[in-house]
DNA sequence: GGATTGACGTCTG
DNA sequence: GCAGACGCCAATC
């Protein structure tokens, strides 16, 4: 059954996430009306199964990567990011406050 | 079918 | 201000 699962709805704003931007579990579990961010990282987990779900672009509250750990490799999260742009330092978004974005942005269009 | 886990977040101490 | 505990809801074992 299913396709319209919640972790569906969370690679489809995941991917939304605009190039050299991040977003976080809660923006997107309070957007989802998930409840719990905790759904979004396990959706993410699963993320892995999808393609075109950019996962390294969603990282915790505190702006760290969090779920580096759960990458082929703890390193590869952190390429890909620098890769946008993103500077990371310690596993943590540097400006984090500046390139946080979130899902209502584009609900206008 | 029940118990535990899980890429988090928020509250209380 | 920092640290620890609890809660969310679904999937997996």
């Amino acid at each position: 059954m299913s396709k319209t699962n919640y972790f569906q709805l969370v690679y489809e704003v995941t991917r939304q996430i605009p190039f050299g931007r991040v977003s976080t579990y809660g923006a997107i579990a309070d957007y989802l009306a998930l409840g719990s961010a905790r759904m979004v990282g396990w959706a993410l987990n699963k993320s892995f199964t999808a393609e075109g779900v950019p996962a390294h672009r969603v990282v915790n509250r505190k702006g760290e990567l969090s779920g580096r750990n759960f990458f082929p490799t703890p390193t590869l999260m952190q390429q890909l990011l620098e890769n946008e742009g993103i500077e990371i330092i310690e596993h943590k978004i540097t400006h984090f406050e500046c390139l946080f974005w979130h899902p209502e942005e584009l609900d206008e269009t």
